[in-house]
DNA sequence: TTGTACGCGTTATCAC
DNA sequence: GTGATAACGCGTACAA
C-alpha cells in the first residue's frame, strides 16, 4: 500500500501550468504574476501539497538528517541526551535517526556503516565500551563527514567534543566520601577503553592523594559491559568485598553499575551506608526514592546533546573546512543524600 | 563541509564504462562479463560505494523510513518499545525517526505534519493525553499512509493496533490489593481521554464489583499530565487523603503517576504500605530497589514495539490494500512486593 | 555484452 | 510573466 502525495507536476497539470511555474509561484518568486500565485497558493494548500523533501535531497545533496548513535537508549542518561539533541535539531530542521551499538564493537561498526549509508549530513558518536579501534569513524571523517563526539570521546579524531568534567564528578564524589569519614573507598568502573573512565578513575586517585592516601590497586574493579550485565558487577563486588581490608565506600562510576550495586547489596543483605557507603555517576529522576536514597553526580546530559548538535550542525552548514575543533567540558553536580551519610 | 560520496558515475567515468553497465555489474547481472564485474566491483569496494538510498528512495517512492510518535523518550516504558521497534526495523532495513509530543496535542499535530512531510513510510502511534481530535492522523490515512497504533490507541481509525490487556492488568491489581485485605482502593489514572485510562479504570471497578465493592468517584483521581507535573499528583493525593474515609491503598496507573505518588509519601512521611498501599503499572528496571520495593503490573514493552513494527512493515510491504486490521492485546504480568504487603 | 534514454520531484538557468 | 530543459543518482526497458 502506497501513499501518493501531491507533486508540482500534477498542480501544473491541473492548473494547466508548467511545473517551474509553479515551483516559482511556490517559492513566492517576484516574477509570477498575483494572480497566478493566488490560484497555485491555493490549489497547493487544498490538495495539502508538501514539497518532496527526498527529490530535494538529492538535488541539494544532503539529507538534512544526523546519526546518532550511543549504547543504549533505554538509559536515562543517554535518553535525555537524545531529548536534547532532538530539540536542537528539530528546531533547525533536522532528523535525528539513532542507532544503538549495545556497547558491542561489531553492532557499532555496522551501524556507523548504515547510518553512513543513510546519506546523513552529520554524526553525534559515543562509543562502545569494547570500542578500541577506530577505523570505521576515521575514514568518514577523512571523507568530510561532520563528526561529533559526546560523553565517551576518542583522542584520534580531530573533531568537536563535549564532554561531562568526569574528573571533577569523581574527584568531588570521592572527596565527599573521605570527608564523611570513609576509610576504604573502593570504586567499581567500566571499560577500560573509554575516555569516561580515564577521566574519573583520574579524578577518584587524585581526590584519595590530596588527602594523603594511596589508591589501591585492589579497589578498583572494571565491568567491560558497564553494569549492564548484573552477573559482572556482582563478580566484581565479591572480589573486593573478600579483601582483607574490606572497602567501607563505594564508588560506582556507571548509572547501572550503581544500580546493580544496590540491587547486589540488597540481595545480600548489605545495609547502605552502614556496612558500606554508596556514591553513583546517575542520571534516574528516581535517586531520591531508592533504599537508601543515593548519593549521586548527576551530568547535564540534556544540555550535552543540545550542545553537540548546535555543534555538528554548525559544522554541517558552515561553507568553509572546520578547522578549528572545539572540546566543551560541562560541569557535574554532586547531590548528597543518605547512602553516603554517617 | 559537505561530504562527497562515489557514484555509480565516478566508477563508470574512471572505468570508461557505461553507468547501466556499472549499476548492473554491482547488482551481479547475469548479462555482464566477469571480467567487467570483477573491474567494477573491485574499484567498488576500494572506493568504498555505497548506492545512494536518497536516490533510490526518490525512484522507488518510497523511503524506507518510518515515523514513531510517542509522548517521551525519556521514559522507560517507550524506550523499550522504541528498542523493539528499532530491534525489527533495523533487520528489515527501515530507519526509524522518532518524535516526542511532551503531551502535548499541538506539539503531536506538528510532529506528525513533519513526519509526513518527510515521507515516511508508515507511522506508529501512541497518541498524547491531550489528544481529543484526530483530523491529524485521519488525513493521513485516507490519503493511503499506513499507520498502526500502539498502547494508548485510537477507536476512530481502521489500522493495526496493539495493546497491553490494561483490563487485566488495572483488575489483576486491584484484586491483589482486595486480596491482601485493603479496604479502601482509590486510583491515580491518567487522562481521560486515553484508552488506556479508560480500560484500567474499567478493570479497577470491575475488580471492586466482583468482590462485592462499590467503587467511589471520590476515589478516582485524574492527573492530565499523566503525572509528568509533581504539583498534579500532590493535589491529587491531597484531595483523596482529605476524604472522611481515607483510602488505605492506592493504584497508580503511570509510571510517573506512581513514582511521583511514592515521592509524595515519603515527603509526607506517610508510610507505605503501613499507612497506605502502593501498586502502580511501571517499566522501570528499579522498582525493586525502591523504599519500599514496589509491587507493579509490569508491560511486554519491548515485544510492544516489535509486534507493532511488523504490523507496520507487513502493511507497507503488502501489495493489496489491507482491509483486515488485527487488534492485538499483550498480556501484563504483575509483580507483588513490599509495597502491597499487609 | 554493453550503451542510451527515461523517470522519480525539484529548482536553476536559459529562452521566449 | 511563463515555459522548456538539465541536473541530482539510480535502475531498467529498449536499442545495438
Amino acid at each position: 500500500m502506497k501513499f501518493e502525495a501531491v507533486t508540482i507536476k500534477d498542480i501544473a497539470k491541473a492548473l494547466g501550468l508548467s511545473t517551474s511555474t509553479v515551483s516559482r509561484a511556490l517559492r513566492d518568486s517576484y516574477e509570477i504574476s498575483p494572480e497566478t500565485k493566488k490560484l497555485v497558493l491555493e490549489y497547493a494548500q487544498n490538495n495539502n501539497y508538501r514539497p518532496n523533501p527526498i527529490a530535494l535531497s538529492l538535488k541539494e545533496k544532503r539529507s538534512r538528517s544526523i546519526g546518532i548513535i550511543v549504547c543504549e537508549i533505554a538509559n536515562s542518561f543517554f535518553s535525555q541526551i537524545i531529548n536534547g539533541i532532538e530539540s536542537i535539531a528539530y528546531d533547525k530542521g533536522y532528523n535525528v535517526i539513532i542507532a544503538q551499538s549495545h556497547e558491542s564493537y561489531e553492532r557499532e561498526v555496522l551501524n556507523v556503516q548504515y547510518l553512513a549509508s543513510r546519506s546523513i549530513d552529520g554524526l553525534l558518536v559515543s562509543v562502545s565500551s569494547e570500542t578500541n579501534d577506530l577505523d570505521h569513524l576515521k575514514s568518514l571523517h577523512e571523507r568530510g563527514l561532520p563528526i561529533v563526539f559526546f560523553d565517551r570521546i576518542v583522542d584520534e579524531l580531530d573533531t568537536h567534543k563535549v564532554i561531562v568534567d568526569n574528573f571533577k564528578g569523581a574527584y568531588d564524589a570521592t572527596t565527599h566520601l573521605i570527608k564523611s569519614g570513609y576509610k576504604h573507598i573502593a570504586t567499581l568502573a567500566g571499560s577500560e577503553y573509554l575516555s569516561i573512565t580515564k577521566e574519573r578513575m583520574d579524578g577518584y586517585r587524585q581526590a584519595l592523594e590530596d588527602n594523603g592516601r594511596t589508591a589501591d590497586p585492589a579497589y578498583v574493579q572494571h565491568c567491560l559491559h558497564g553494569g549492564m550485565l548484573y552477573e559482572e558487577v556482582e563478580s566484581a563486588l565479591e572480589k573486593m568485598l573478600r579483601l582483607p581490608n574490606k572497602p567501607d565506600a563505594l564508588l560506582g562510576c556507571a548509572d547501572k553499575l550503581t544500580t546493580n550495586c544496590l540491587r547486589y547489596f540488597r540481595k545480600k543483605k548489605i545495609r547502605v551506608p552502614d556496612d558500606i557507603a554508596l556514591v553513583g555517576f546517575s542520571n534516574l529522576d528516581l535517586t531520591d526514592l531508592l533504599s537508601p536514597s543515593l548519593t549521586v553526580v548527576r551530568q547535564p546530559a540534556f544540555e550535552m546533546g543540545q550542545l553537540s548538535t548546535e555543534l555538528l550542525i554548525q559544522q554541517i552548514e558552515s561553507k568553509k573546512p572546520v578547522k578549528d575543533f572545539a572540546k566543551k567540558i560541562l560541569p557535574p553536580q554532586l547531590f548528597t543524600r543518605e547512602s553516603t551519610e554517617k
